[in-house]
DNA sequence: CTTGACCTGTGTCTTAGACACAGTCGTAAG
DNA sequence: CTTACGACTGTGTCTAAGACACAGGTCAAG
């Protein structure tokens, strides 16, 4: 199976393939005469799990502990469930962070509305961003 | 003024001072003598507006382009006004994607509860994030 | 003068792929 | 058979917004 062929079965693209080949993550087997890269069918098998945890939005440097722990025959569930825990917990504070984001732009478009177009001046450069409220 | 004194004027870091010299935001005076780069009022003013528009969210590629509208005396509001609306946007997609990972990250941790850790077999790296549900 | 703490500019590193590029394959026409 | 051409390949480089490492410079205390 060739990059692309394997990109299309797990419906990813032949560059994130391409990218876990070069770090180490999937180790397909050269092809001497040519040099392209064969992936057999535990390469897929791999690339399914790391395809999977992506989506739960592990880091590519995670799945790579994780993957660490398996080859070695150990369990890596308590890892997984750590880390799991801790993206919750990043998760939640990027959800956080976007709602205020959210409401400071919605006072910002609205508090402009009654505002002008003014020119920059020496010590103003646009009174929307910068005049706490106008004169 | 140099590089930290204005930083902590401004209540930022050294690291974010000398990034904006280094691209060409704000234009400290080069002393001639040590190489120490020299910040006046007119840096200052600028620099405090750039913070202001990174706390909007706005990019760094983006307050560029403002200041280069401002310095030319051109009304920079236009454009001000149009990237704080695509900038919404944005945050209420990132705020969307962040709820949606966060109840999928629940529902993990929570199925998970009832599942024992395992070891990785040939064909099952790990059985929490690979199978759907087990045997 | 010397020590040591702090400061400085420059160069490199970070994520997770995307993109550019030159070379290669496969196939269809001639 | 050769040729042409589109689709494919690996490798190298690029991204955002600073953070960090490092070698050298500055400054006040002794």
């Amino acid at each position: 199976m060739k990059v692309s062929q394997l990109a299309k079965v797990l419906n990813t693209t032949p560059d994130t393939v391409r990218y876990y080949s070069r770090i180490g993550l999937i180790m397909p087997i050269k092809n001497t005469e040519n040099g392209y890269k064969s992936y057999n069918q535990q390469a897929q098998q791999r690339l399914k799990f790391i395809l999977s945890a992506r989506q739960l939005d592990f880091s590519v440097e995670e799945i790579k502990e994780i993957l660490l722990v398996a080859d070695n025959g150990r369990t890596a569930c308590p890892l997984v469930r750590e880390i799991v825990e801790h993206r919750l917990a990043e998760t939640e504070k990027k959800f956080n962070d976007a709602l205020a984001l959210r409401n400071v732009l919605r006072n910002a478009i609205d508090d402009w509305k009654s505002k002008p177009d003014k020119s920059p001046t020496g010590d103003m450069l646009c009174h929307l961003i910068q005049g706490g409220n106008d004169e």
